[in-house]
DNA sequence: CTATCATTCAACTATTTTGTTGACTGATCC
DNA sequence: GGATCAGTCAACAAAATAGTTGAATGATAG
């Protein structure tokens, strides 16, 4: 879990892995869009390595790598449970505006409806 | 998006968030439950603040935190996008089992049913 | 045998991260 | 005034991270 975070912090290896999503790449097509050595974007491959989001396959001469996106969904559910506080304040504007519905309801003397969810 | 990710990558941090989800925590109750220092979960906390995971409201002689989870919905997005790709395999078999049940259907000149989800 | 190609490895440096300890702050209580 | 409380700040050390350069690898092509 560590790891996979870990690997999403940087934007250098978050553009590898959408790259490979468009499809297989071998390590200097990756390394290609980055300002820096070929050592330091094969460093970036390693570390995506070790999280588990990249496979390589060793073909030719060249190391051709593929996503390995089954990790993610950890890291998905993780932040997952979250969802439900990043949606709470519309939830609760939410909520506002029906109690305030229902007090008007009620003032007309109608039992107000619920409506959850 | 460094930041929020960053913050994510270490248990401390994510274990101070799950106890935030709970209810509202000072730094002492924050700290507590991890074999360090004050000072070193201070700068955790300082972190997650920093990712702008925790909003802090001075009360009192204690500060008390609270979890500001909006942040996380970008990082699930984030990881969202790569979905198709960890469903991607079970989606393969489904669809191999599909052909070969109207590969059967057809040779019994019966036109294959379709149900998708 | 030598050159080339795609990539890793090793050694090194600079920066960041994670932890420690001890001193400081700012308010209240006696 | 002096003690206490919750926490921060500063200074330090150890480890990890991110980058560099130059040499090594291992297979094929000439």
């Amino acid at each position: 879990m560590d790891a996979i975070f870990h690997a999403l912090s940087d934007e250098t290896r978050r553009r590898m892995l959408r790259d490979l999503a468009a499809g297989e790449r071998t390590v200097g097509e990756l390394a290609e869009p980055h300002p820096m050595s070929l050592a330091a974007a094969s460093k970036h491959i390693k570390v995506l390595e070790k999280a588990g989001l990249i496979r390589r396959e060793i073909r030719w001469r060249t190391h051709v790598c593929h996503l390995e996106a089954a990790p993610l969904e950890r890291a998905h559910d993780e932040i997952a449970f979250y969802e439900q506080f990043w949606t709470r304040k519309l939830d609760t504007l939410e909520r506002l505006l029906r109690e305030e519905d229902a007090q008007n309801a009620s003032e007309l003397s109608d039992p107000p409806k619920r409506e959850d969810e």
